[in-house]
DNA sequence: TAAGATTCAGCAAACGTTTGCAAAGCTCCC
DNA sequence: GGGAGCTTTGCAAACGTTTGCTGAATCTTA
């Protein structure tokens, strides 16, 4: 058995409410006693019990990280971001995948509130706040990165999507593309919305009309881009610009073109989003909208450590968008 | 506040200990009671504290997973393979990062057994078993995945390495290639002992004298795959292939050839090690050993639910060696 | 109908901590 | 030497559960 306070308590002959007070550093212990205890922990090798803390303090130390896809690499550094942060800070993460079900979501949710994690990081698929927050009960703190649902009042931090999108664009536009195709994924509707806003924004700012045929939906997934991308080409529609919703269906989409026997850029420029470490690869040389992903993470771990030490007194919601950048490589 | 197993007892007007067997569905209460308690406990929204349960249970349901680093591309579908398996289980996993730190990975350890999981995962960077395994307490479940040190009697799910690392040089000899040099990383020294012995093992078997110049070590990054091989090929030494210990060497180390005006394979043939998702990219095309990392990973997680369910009584280890694959592409 | 068997419910202890309150011990000064 | 004031310690409740033991109520059976 691994040994207790109490334990030490019958091995110094003092009461143990005594050894939890040395050890704590709390007032009212004579210096003789609390360095006989440390002495004697020390010696028994004693670790406090998280989970009797947890109880009577009412905090665990611990907070949930939900996201969608571990697998897909914009989310490693999103996990690094917060992990660090909040390690940092004594605070330990259960990490959990919904694997871009709602149902999954939900239910980690779920988990994790009964868990008594102090406090929730999503990247959420929902579409609603309601979808999710009436799950939780409200005074719990919970922080939205890098995709929230519509409707929510908590906090969040974010990437500026609208304006990515337009920034990528409008790059296709600048170098003499006019019919754009956006291939994104209906996996995460409210990132989705604002994309698809960006783009319809900068196309009617110049003028280009918009040709619904040209969006067209699919997952998150290099394949996913191929295939989407070969059947447009196939159906015979004429692009020369293709903006997709991140970097995965981007690649798949460059190889599509190339495998259709056209060029890239020459014959269609290509741009995505994320800036995930292997579009930088000098086989790849992706053009694409850079997110800091690191800095997202740690953000938003940031904001819950201010909402975690504000303990409970009213949660005024922050709202962190962080910038998008341009990425010019050898797609465009 | 959220309801309590009291208040339910408080509203059904009984006691709580009749509440807490009529959820658990434990023996001696009536039907209608249990009916009556479990439509107030949905009705208040009732949610077991798993803190206090943990606590009188002696069991958290929840497993530490401590790997160094999620942002190589090894690493998340390993994640994913334990996350997959220990959910549909019950069970929730804290992610521990070691960054390739001994200190950060034996800080995650004692946070963990802090913690009371029940179990710990570990892909570890420890040389010897002694370094971390006399921080925990010896009843605790854990599993080496991936990576074990030297001397441990625990339960081990890995590649068999020396097998895939003889399985690369062989391909590389069988192409012609007689001047191979090894680069690897001093990070991890387990596996690089096994792989260099796989080295060793392919070269003396081919009669190919070793040159100890030609085996070179930094850190398991592109970039150090990169400037190690331009700094081999700008001291002259000569080589016509390379067996990289892990495929984000590999990739560094095909840019730095092509980028010192030799080509791949035609100069000199590349092999990496993992078969990351970007290997098979197709501008990539990358020579390697594959390796079965979701299964690693479930498997590992499988063997810690068998610990976990064998509930104390005697841990017999497990050793699950998986078999390496082969996989030819263009870069040999 | 009465005794014994069976079913159902409650009391209270336990898990390992923290902490408010009270008591005991000490120092100091008049 | 005796109280005031301070420091140090201990007692016991509390956090939210589970569960062994006991008692009450109901059912069975002769």
């Amino acid at each position: 058995m691994t040994p207790t306070i109490k334990d030490i308590a019958a091995r110094a002959g003092i009461s143990y409410a005594t050894v939890s007070r040395a050890l704590n550093g709390k007032y009212g212990v004579s210096p003789r006693t609390r360095e006989r205890v440390a002495a004697i922990a020390r010696e028994m090798g004693y670790r406090p019990n998280a989970i009797a803390q947890g109880l009577v303090n009412r905090s665990t130390k611990s907070v949930g990280l939900i996201i969608p896809d571990i697998s897909n690499p914009f989310f490693p550094r999103l996990v690094l971001g917060v992990e660090d942060t909040m390690m940092d800070a004594g605070y330990s993460v259960f990490l959990c995948n919904s694997n871009w079900k709602l149902e999954r979501e939900k239910n980690a949710l779920l988990q994790l509130s009964r868990k008594q994690v102090d406090g929730i990081l999503i990247s959420s698929i929902a579409a609603r706040a309601e979808e999710i927050e009436t799950i939780l009960p409200p005074r719990i703190p919970l922080v939205y990165l890098s995709s929230y649902p519509q409707g929510t009042a908590r906090s969040r931090v974010s990437l500026n999507n609208i304006q990515g999108a337009h920034l990528a664009v409008s790059h296709l536009l600048s170098r003499g593309r006019r019919r754009i195709a956006f291939i994104g994924s209906a996996q995460e509707p409210h990132s989705l919305a604002d994309r698809l806003a960006g783009y319809r924004g900068a196309l009617e700012r110049a003028g280009v009309p918009l040709d619904e045929n040209l969006i067209i939906l699919g997952e998150f997934r290099q394949e996913s881009g191929y295939l989407l991308i070969r059947r447009l080409l196939n159906r015979g529609i004429l692009i020369d610009g293709v903006f997709a919703e991140n970097d995965l269906i981007a690649m798949g989409a460059v190889q599509g073109i190339l495998d259709s026997g056209r060029r890239v850029p020459a014959d269609i420029s290509v741009i995505g989003f994320d800036d995930i470490p292997i579009a930088s690869h000098r086989e790849i040389q992706l053009s694409t909208i850079h997110q800091p992903k690191y800095r997202i993470g740690r953000r938003a771990a940031e904001i819950m450590l201010r909402l975690l030490t504000m303990h409970g007194d009213s949660h005024p919601a922050e709202h962190a968008a962080l910038e998008p950048e341009l990425i010019v490589r050898r797609s465009t």
